[in-house]
DNA sequence: GCAGTAATTATGCAAGTGTATAATAACGGG
DNA sequence: CCCGTTATTATACACTTGCATAATTACTGC
C-alpha cells in the first residue's frame, strides 16, 4: 500500500469521474453490509476505496448523496441479476418459473451480506421519499416479472399469485439469509418450489 | 416538563430500579425504531426518559448493554403479542391455525415501526453471538408454535409445511410493513388465509 | 429532625463525526 | 518542456459521541 516518506505528500494517481465514483460506492456498500450504517462514515469510506476523505465531496454534495447513489445502485444491480436468471432459462413457462425461483432463495441471492444491507438501508428507505420511491419501483417490478411469469403457466388470479409467491420468495430469503444454519442443503429450494406450486395450483418439481 | 431556575440543579424524584430502566429501555426502542441504531444515542435516550445521559451507566454498564436488554425485551414483547392472539381464539384446529395467520399480517404485528426496529438490530444480530441466539430461539418459538397449530389439523410434514407457511407470514409481514399502501384492505389476510391454506391442502377461509 | 446512602445530575474529556477551505501535484494541450 | 486545470491531499473546525468522575439531593431508617 501506498509506500509514503514520513512528512511527504501522498502520491495518487488521477482516475476519471466514473471509476472514483464506482469504487467510492463500492466501499459504502460493503461497509454498510459489514456494520451498517453507522460503520461507512466519510473516513471509513475513503480508506476502503483507497482515497483521501476530501474526494467524497469532491464527486457527491454531501454523505448522504453518496448513501443515496449507492442505495441506487444496489437496487440496479439486484434487479439486473433477477433478470440474468431467466436469460439461459428454458423456454417452457413451468421450467422458467421454477428457475426464477430457485435462483431467489439460493446463494448469491441469499445471503447474510445482502441482507444486512437491506436492512442498513431500511430506516433511510422510510425517512426519505426518494429512496421511498425507488424501493417501491423495484419492488413492484420484481413482482410484476413474477406474475408474468405465473400469467404464463395459465394461472387465474395472477396478482395475488404473485403476490403471495414474492411473499414466501421473501420470508425464506429473509430466514435463510439471517439463519443459514437452521435449513438443510436443499430444504429452502424445495420447499419454495413446492410452496409456490401449491399457491399457483401447479407441479413445479 | 421540569420548569427550572437557571443556574439551579434540576430536580428529580427517585424512581425504582425497574421503573427506570423499562423507562430507558422503552426511549432506546422508541428511538431505534423512528431513527435506526445511529439515533439512539446516550443523550438522546436519557432525554426521551426524562432523564440525564449518566443515569444510563448507572443502571447498564454500557451503551451495548442497554442496546442488548432491549432487543431482549423486544422479543420477549413480540412471542408474548403472538402467543396472546390464541388466548381467545376457538378450538376448532383450522379455525385456531386461521386465527394465528390472520393476527401475523395485520396491524399491529404488521407495522412500520417494528419493522424498521427489526432492520435496525439486524447487524447486531448477526455480529453478537448473544443477539444471535436470541433471534434464533425466538424464530424457532414462533415457528414451533405454528408447526403445532398445522400439526394440530392432521398435516403430514408439518415441519417442511411450519418453514414454508412461516415464510409466506414473514413475506407479507415486510411488504405490507414496507409498502403499507401498495395493498388492499384486507388483501393481505386474503391471500395470507389462501397461500397457507393452499400449502398444507386444507381451506382456511 | 438527622445522618447515611445511593440515585441522580453536572461537568469534563478524548475520540470521532461531517464539512469547509487551502495547498499541492498529476495530467493534458500548447 | 512548460503551463493551466483540476483531481487529490492536507488541515482545520465545530459538533457529537460514549464514558469517567465529581458534586448534589432525594429518600430511608432511626
Amino acid at each position: 500500500m501506498g509506500m509514503q516518506v514520513a512528512g511527504a505528500r501522498r502520491s495518487f494517481r488521477r482516475e476519471g469521474e466514473e471509476r472514483r465514483r464506482e469504487d467510492l460506492i463500492a466501499a459504502a456498500l460493503d461497509l454498510i453490509a459489514e456494520g451498517g450504517t453507522q460503520a461507512a462514515t466519510v473516513r471509513a469510506i475513503a480508506e476502503r476505496a483507497g482515497v483521501t476523505p476530501g474526494l467524497i465531496r469532491h464527486y457527491f454534495d454531501s454523505k448522504d448523496d453518496l448513501i443515496l447513489a449507492a442505495y441506487a445502485t444496489l437496487m440496479d444491480r439486484l434487479t439486473e441479476e433477477a433478470a440474468a436468471v431467466l436469460e439461459g432459462a428454458p423456454e417452457h413457462p413451468r421450467a422458467r418459473l421454477a428457475a426464477f425461483v430457485r435462483a431467489a432463495v439460493t446463494p448469491p441471492v441469499v445471503d447474510a451480506r445482502a441482507m444486512g444491507l437491506w436492512a442498513g438501508f431500511i430506516h433511510r428507505v422510510q425517512a426519505d421519499p426518494a429512496m421511498r420511491a425507488v424501493h417501491r419501483e423495484s419492488y413492484l417490478t420484481f413482482r410484476d416479472r413474477l406474475q408474468g411469469l405465473i400469467s404464463a403457466c395459465g394461472v387465474a388470479d395472477a396478482r395475488a399469485a404473485a403476490i403471495a409467491c414474492n411473499a414466501v420468495i421473501d420470508g425464506l430469503w429473509l430466514e435463510g439469509s439471517a439463519l443459514p444454519d437452521a435449513f438443510d442443503e436443499d430444504e429452502l429450494e424445495t420447499i419454495a418450489l413446492r410452496s409456490v406450486g401449491a399457491i399457483i395450483g401447479l407441479e413445479l418439481e
